[in-house]
DNA sequence: GACACGTGGGA
DNA sequence: TTCCCAAGTGT
């Protein structure tokens, strides 16, 4: 006979918990309150908190609603504008994808969001996670929201031993039990804050969860254990070169890279391709050269990198070949690099100091 | 299902 | 230092 709470004893629990511990984060409207949360402001947020933590997130969320407070706005916005703005937040198809859908938004749907989930699981960038979350949070409707926090709480109340990824089927059913009816969006929202604050991935605080009574994993010896994960790949390593290209009125050569790819359609230095064997140092153009003594360390989620970055000055008539711009260096902040290329630029300019002295 | 796709913080 | 991971999505 198992020991099993009843699924709507859990979602008590936890509401009740909810009600008195709930995270005040920007996005969202405290629980119990008559106001209705914002859906473009739902929406912005799960799409930054996609594999991204709150904190990382909310001086984002803080700068784009106060540029573009609702969707319509951000719609109309200039598409560099809005990849400068991601910058330093990384996953930039991310962005791309926002632009996209806030479009899709003004122009299929009257400048609304849609109030399904399957209406919303249709846009650009909203997956089968973000369009639960923005029909239950948004739009109190009954969805099932799953992320990394709820595959880990649901796994360890049920004591699910299957190891990711192939234990998601079951540990979306077991959601879909224990998700209420009314105030799914709620649920949810405890769920993850459960996840991010008590029922955390390494040294869980069960002393302390209002759900311990009904976990089976908080009855065995290492309720960590849950859920079990395959092994992961080792991470490769490459290396590349990047072109620090400096004009002697104070400017430096920046390109745009390709929408498709690593860092695409962001600011960039020229650079090499990077790959596993070094590849050659052929710069855009000749040029008296100098690479900096140590190569900027860049650790991607696939991969890390070694990036040697080489610096020339050059003349005012000077143009580099390919599409590009002379960008002024007391600017810099506002090109929008990614960190990679954000970090070889601090690189060049220490060493430009060093130079002078 | 597997893989590409960023970044910064914590243990 | 090194590893893991954080409100996933698209291909």
């Amino acid at each position: 006979m198992r020991v099993e709470s009843e699924p709507m004893k859990i979602a008590e629990d936890l509401l009740a918990h909810y009600g008195v511990h709930a995270r005040r984060l920007p996005w969202r409207v405290p629980p119990g309150s008559n106001e209705a949360a914002d859906p473009y402001r739902v929406w912005l947020s799960e799409v930054m908190l996609q594999q991204t933590t709150v904190a990382a997130v909310a001086p984002y969320f803080a700068r784009f609603t106060d540029r573009w407070p609702t969707v319509a706005d951000l719609a109309a916005a200039a598409d560099g504008d809005v990849m400068a703005a991601w910058a330093g937040l990384g996953y930039y198809a991310r962005a791309r994808n926002l632009l996209a859908c806030a479009r899709a938004v003004a122009r299929d749907h009257g400048g609304v969001f849609p109030d399904t989930e399957d209406a919303l699981r249709a846009l650009p960038g909203v997956g089968a996670y973000t369009a639960a979350a923005v029909a239950a949070i948004a739009f109190r409707r009954r969805a099932v929201v799953v992320d990394a926090n709820v595959e880990r709480v649901v796994a360890r109340l049920f004591a699910i031993a299957t190891p990711l990824p192939a234990a998601r089927t079951e540990i979306r059913a077991a959601a879909h039990r224990i998700t209420p009816d009314a105030r799914a969006g709620d649920f949810a929202q405890a769920m993850m804050d459960l996840g991010a604050t008590i029922c955390t991935s390494r040294s869980p605080a069960c002393g302390i969860c209002p759900l311990r009574q009904d976990c089976a994993a908080f009855r065995t010896a290492d309720p960590a254990a849950f859920p079990a994960k395959a092994a992961k790949k080792a991470r490769p390593h490459r290396l590349g070169h990047a072109w620090w290209i400096e004009r002697d009125d104070g400017r430096i050569w920046l390109i745009r890279r390709p929408d498709k790819g690593m860092l695409g359609g962001m600011r960039a230095l020229p650079s090499s391709d990077w790959s596993v064997t070094a590849p050659p140092a052929a710069p855009p153009f000749p040029a008296l050269w100098t690479a900096l003594a140590d190569p900027v360390t860049h650790v991607f989620t696939h991969f890390s990198l070694d990036l040697m970055v080489h610096v020339a000055r050059v003349e005012g008539d000077c143009l580099p070949p390919g599409e590009g711009e002379w960008w002024p260096l007391d600017r810099l902040d506002e090109a929008g690099l990614p960190t990679l290329f954000r970090r070889a630029a601090d690189a060049a300019m220490k060493e430009n100091i060093q130079d002078a002295w």
